[in-house]
Formats: structure tokens, C-alpha cells, sequence
DNA sequence: ATCGTTTTGTTGACACGTCAATCATGCAAC
DNA sequence: GTTGCATGATTGACGTGTCAACAAAACGAT
């Protein structure tokens, strides 16, 4: 992998850098919405969406990270912060005595029920809006081939392990 | 923006699902080959990278936060830690007596150095290897259109102003 | 039953980012 | 030249992520 690095043309900096910036920038910029909007961050938004999905807005944590891709001590810490600031609480769970069921409060609906509309509009505003259809189907195809072929090389998700 | 609000349907769920996954997924893989191969994080990476294109691996501060469209306190922070790792110095500014001017040590050009080959083969083998000549034409377009119109909805960048 | 392993979750140390406050310098207007 | 504002950079508090170490319960084999 020493000289015979085969490096990028203008044409391919032009495109690695324009997706490089829209990589970092984009997550921004929705954190910056959502939180203009409704006082969740980005994570704190994804969780409460994950329970929302669930019946009594009630999963175990364990399945809550799965859903996710996250390690356990991320959920773990935001849990943490969570539960302080009212969206969610832990709940030991009863059929299984190291597990907790993690449980929105009331609040934590009103939250999400708020941040919902704008995060949405956010999406299709400067997602789909912009784009044609052809366009949409080859962000699609694009983004599923660059996760593979991430895959394949080991790299994707928590260090490796599944966890 | 209630009830009027465009959700939506399953196939935009599934083309946002997959670009959501890339968006936090692609990132942490490049770290985590680049920490893997070469003890670099990559932000340090993209520092050095900006240094390394300069002349003789010195900038202004400002500079390279600018060009990475960075806040100061984060450039300053970073700077901090890779001062203490040896792998820029701060310089006084002769021109300005608020500056610094950043200088790339020879230990900063030889972890660079020792890196880029890695990251430019991550990039080649995960983003353009994959793809079609007209993925990577629609890659581009779409990234371009959607970074404009978040600027346009005056979310791009850091908080803002242009910093 | 007990031993070893896996699963579930927490914790602490540290890297990293944002925000607001601070401080000194440059600079322009008067 | 001093007043006022913009610029360059730092700091501290805090939210966030990773990693490694840990503890406790569950489970599977014997």
C-alpha cells in the first residue's frame, strides 16, 4: 500500500470533497434544527424515536442499542442523562434481573411529538426536495454499495464487534 | 408546520434509513481505519492534511480554521492535544501580535505521511471503487443540492455565522 | 450444584465538540 | 490619541463518544 497508492484526480477531489463536507455538515446541521426546534439533540431524538416505535414506548435497553448500532455504555451514558432531564426512566425489568427496561415519561412523548413535524420537514426539504428521482434511487444505490464494501473491509459499526 | 407536515412513505423511509446509516457509519469507519493504521484520529488527520498543503507546513490558525469551516475553540482545543503529542507547534505571529502561526513538526510530516496512503485507499476502495461512473455523477450532484439547500434554509456551518 | 462463559449494563478516563465568556490586539472614526 | 468595534485566540463548563475494566445475573455443561 506504499507507491503503488493509486491517488485521486481533481474530477474524484472534487467529488470526495464535496461529499466529505456534506458528511460532517449534514449532521450538523439537522442537531442545529432539532434543537432550535424542540430542545432534543440528534441522539436524545433517535432514542425517543426508537421507543416511540414500540407499543408502550417500552424496550430494553440491550434492544434499544441494537436498533441503534450503538455500544451499550453510549446508550448508557445518555440513559443517564436522560433519565435526569425527564424524557425516560429506567424500570428493572422482571424477567431478567441485570436488564432494565427503559421507559418514556411523559414528557418524553410530548418531546418527541413535538420535534416530530419539524425533523420530518427537515428531511424532505433538504433531502428529497432537492433531488430527482433519479437522483433519490442513485443516493440509495450509492450509499448501500459504500456500506457494503465498508463492510466487507471489517470497518463498519461499534469496533468491529456486533455488540 | 403540523399537521400539514409531508411525512414520509416507505420507499423514502428506506432511501433515508440507508443515507442515515452512511452518514454516521462512513465517518467512524475512516476513523477507525485511519486510528487502526496509522494512530492518527481524524481530526488530527485533517489538520495535518490542510498543514501539509501549505508550503512549508505552516499556517495561521485562522487559516486552517477556515478552510476546514471549523470554530476557533475547536481548532484550539485540537491544537492543545496535538501540541502535547509533538505533532504541531504554536509559533507567535511576527505580523500580527494576536496570532499564532501553526508549524508542522517533523514528527507531525511523518505521521502524515505515514497515513495517507491508508486513507486515500479507504477512500478509493469504499467510495469510488464501488460505484459507477454515473453513481458517482449523481453522488456528487446530490450532495452538492442538498448542502445548498440546507445553506439556503441558513442551517450550514458552525452555528451560522461563518465563524 | 458448580464452574466457566456469555449477556447486560455501569463506570471512569479520556478524546472530542459547542457555547459563552474572556482577553489582547488591530483598526477605523472622530 | 482615545474611543469603539472587529478580529484572533484561549478557557471552562458541559454534552457526547470510545475504550477498557468491572459487576452481576443467566446459561450451559458436567
Amino acid at each position: 500500500m506504499n507507491s503503488d497508492t493509486r491517488w485521486l484526480n481533481d474530477h474524484e477531489q472534487e467529488v470526495w470533497r464535496a461529499f466529505r463536507e456534506l458528511l460532517w455538515g449534514f449532521e450538523s446541521a439537522m442537531d442545529r434544527q432539532l434543537l432550535r426546534d424542540s430542545d432534543l439533540s440528534g441522539v436524545e431524538y433517535s432514542v425517543l424515536a426508537s421507543l416511540s416505535e414500540a407499543d408502550d414506548g417500552v424496550m430494553r435497553a440491550r434492544d434499544i442499542a441494537q436498533q441503534l448500532d450503538w455500544e451499550r455504555s453510549r446508550l448508557s451514558h445518555l440513559l443517564k442523562r436522560m433519565e435526569a432531564r425527564g424524557l425516560v426512566e429506567r424500570v428493572t425489568c422482571a424477567t431478567d434481573a441485570r436488564g432494565f427496561n427503559i421507559s418514556m415519561t411523559s414528557a418524553g412523548w410530548d418531546a418527541i411529538r413535538q420535534a416530530a413535524p419539524g425533523h420530518v420537514t427537515f428531511v424532505r426539504e433538504n433531502v428529497f426536495d432537492p433531488l430527482s428521482e433519479a437522483e433519490r434511487e442513485a443516493l440509495l444505490s450509492a450509499t448501500t454499495k459504500m456500506q457494503q464494501s465498508i463492510r466487507n473491509a471489517g470497518l463498519w459499526g461499534n469496533t468491529g464487534r456486533s455488540a
